[in-house]
DNA sequence: GCCGTTTTCGGCCCGACTGTTTTCAGTCG
């Protein structure tokens, strides 16, 4: 049975395919449009279809719908297999090197018969490219180094470490002289779980500094290769095998500069769009006066924007944060005057899940309540793994028991500055049970219940553990809902509809887990609970004081989500919380 | 192939950089 990452893989192979063909770009920009937006979505493809709501979807009309459905039935798609008889799949692992594009997979595959990186290798290796038409011996070079980059890292890398690393470089472009802003833009500032590469904007006084900073810039020390040194331009690869793009531009331009860099492709479409409807063209530069065929009026005053504010003014909205810049519906709302007021990191009140020396973690209860009052929490909750858990040291009854009798102590000894309770990461077993009994939950201020064993179960049997225990009456949360793991676990095939209703109508709980490998709930399922009515909770699942730094993770994912702060239950100030947890009760 | 309160046909992404050119094509984001 295919799933929507399958069927996006999918479309992804033709958009691929057919730019290796030489089709119209538009073309296969509508495949890669249409994988995309099946990627992004937080429900069942075969739901939607059942209900004829395919070609509702942006990016889908009636001849991708008519596909879907395809492969929905079948299990395959004939459309594919025919480009694929045509164009050996090969030769997209040979287009995803970098510097190598349709034109060029296409002449090695014509010339030389070249099918896989490795005979593109081979072939580069034994000086058989340079001679091609367009080749020469830097390009066959280059297309070695392509091929050694591409086996140093596999496709996108969690915000976890993409974020600690593009800030360091960031902070020490933002030491050097004549540099007045710097920021990260792109996918990182957006707060995407992946990232693909590190953007960096950097505004001086005048272009006249920017070759300094360019060149400082390919000198680093992380630097493992350099991609191009441009005047405004440059890119490296890092050790950790992320490519870093640096621009340098004057401050008057700052504004448009940055919010055409931090992206999303889709949401600069549609301010393009808003720009021309204004007779404005708009372009990383400036905004330029155009004639009604959209030409640019090359004497008339262009528009030069140093902020993001006087970007969005300029087309008549209010500033829209980088979270919701994905074209999900944030041009409509700021059209309307309703855009979120987003979730911050300082709204955050308190963290309700977090392990301890007890179980898996490595710090005891009374250091992870320090190191959390220290990190301004108001409140936290003990919560570590239950008797099954056996690799993570899961508490048995009686442990659990003398555990709250510790939590207890702690708490009284930190009054007055966090209050510290006592909860459970209980298990949700394989067969469906939960690990502790009713009467032993009854005596826990909070419980979360979690999957973590059995993950690769059939839907229905997934579907039924999760039912299970958002219908128990003492599981106040549910942890890291899909468990997926990035990049290497997928998230469990549940049936999303049916735990979503379940969980709204009984009052729970659902986690956005914020360690950057896991981020679960995603940024969709978040909007879907938010639209629900289901409240959040953002918590670290901190196992180590440091890992109590992890929140901002959470909060990007939910404001990328559009929660609000009212939507997060460990917003709450402690009085509110306690009383929250007593109406569970 | 998608999309539309300027259009159901004719638009959709274009500028910087590189390497091979001999004025430009291919790639990338």
């Amino acid at each position: 049975m295919l799933t929507n990452r399958d069927i996006a893989d999918i479309f992804e192979k033709c958009a691929n395919l057919l730019q290796l063909k030489g089709e119209s770009i538009h073309r296969y920009l509508a495949y890669q449009r249409a994988a995309e937006t099946i990627r992004e979505l937080p429900r069942d493809l075969r739901a939607i279809s059942a209900e004829k709501g395919l070609v509702d979807l942006p990016n889908i009309g009636k001849t991708l719908a008519e596909k879907i459905d395809e492969m929905l039935t079948t299990g395959k798609l004939a459309f594919y297999e025919k480009l694929t008889a045509e164009i050996p799949v090969g030769l997209i692992d040979i287009m995803n090197i970098n510097g190598v594009g349709p034109k060029k997979a296409m002449l090695f595959y014509q010339e030389l018969g070249i099918t896989t990186v490795e005979a593109l290798k081979s072939a580069a290796a034994a000086g058989k490219l340079r001679d091609l038409p367009g080749m020469g011996a830097k390009s066959e070079q280059k297309v070695l180094e392509g091929i050694a980059s591409l086996s140093r890292h596999t496709g996108r890398i969690s915000i976890g470490i993409a974020l600690p690393s593009a800030q360091a470089i960031l902070d020490e472009l933002l030491r050097l002289p004549n540099v007045l802003e710097g920021a990260l833009a792109g996918s990182i500032r957006r707060g995407k779980p992946t990232i693909g590469d590190i953007d960096i904007l950097i505004a001086v006084a005048d272009m006249a500094h920017a070759p300094a900073i360019m060149d400082y810039f390919v000198a680093m020390p992380i630097v493992a290769r350099i991609l191009g040194h441009g005047e405004t331009k440059s890119s490296i690869e890092l050790q950790n095998g992320l490519q870093a793009d640096l621009r340098v531009l004057v401050k008057q331009k700052w504004g448009t500069a940055l919010n055409y860099f931090s992206g999303s492709k889709e949401h600069n479409v549609r301010m393009r769009q808003l720009a021309l409807a204004k007779g404005l063209s708009l372009n990383e530069h400036a905004f330029s006066p155009v004639d009604a065929d959209g030409n640019i009026l090359e004497d008339a005053p262009k528009i030069y924007c140093d902020t993001e504010e006087a970007v969005y003014a300029q087309v008549g909205l209010p500033f829209i944060p980088p979270e919701l810049r994905e074209d999900a519906g944030e041009i409509e709302a700021a059209q309307r005057g309703e855009l979120p007021n987003l979730i911050t990191l300082n709204d955050i009140k308190g963290d309700l899940h977090m392990h301890t020396t007890y179980s898996d973690g490595v710090a005891s209860i009374q250091q992870m309540a320090e190191e959390a009052y220290a990190r301004g929490r108001q409140y936290i909750v003990i919560t570590d793994h239950s008797r099954s858990l056996g690799i993570a040291n899961g508490l048995s009854i009686e442990r659990l028991l003398a555990q709250q009798a510790e939590v207890r102590h702690v708490d009284a000894l930190m009054y007055g500055k966090i209050r510290v309770f006592h909860g459970t990461e209980m298990d949700i077993n394989a067969d469906g049970s939960l690990d502790y009994p009713d009467d032993v939950l009854a005596k826990l201020d909070f419980v979360i219940a979690s999957l973590h064993v059995s993950l690769r179960q059939d839907r229905d049997k997934i579907t039924q553990r999760l039912l299970n225990a958002i219908q128990n009456p003492h599981v106040d949360m549910i942890g890291h809902l899909t468990a997926r793991y990035i990049p290497d676990r997928e998230p469990v095939d549940a049936d999303m509809d049916v735990v979503f209703d379940s969980v709204k109508a009984h009052g729970k709980v659902l986690e956005i887990n914020a360690n950057p490998r896991r981020l679960d709930i995603d940024a969709s399922y978040v909007r879907r609970a938010v639209d629900m009515g289901i409240l959040l909770a953002i918590n670290t699942d901190a196992h180590q004081p440091s890992h109590l730094d992890l929140m901002p993770y959470g909060v990007m994912t939910a404001r990328r989500g559009w929660a609000e702060a009212r939507h997060v239950l460990n917003t709450y100030p402690t009085d509110e919380f306690i009383k929250w947890m007593e109406s569970k009760r």
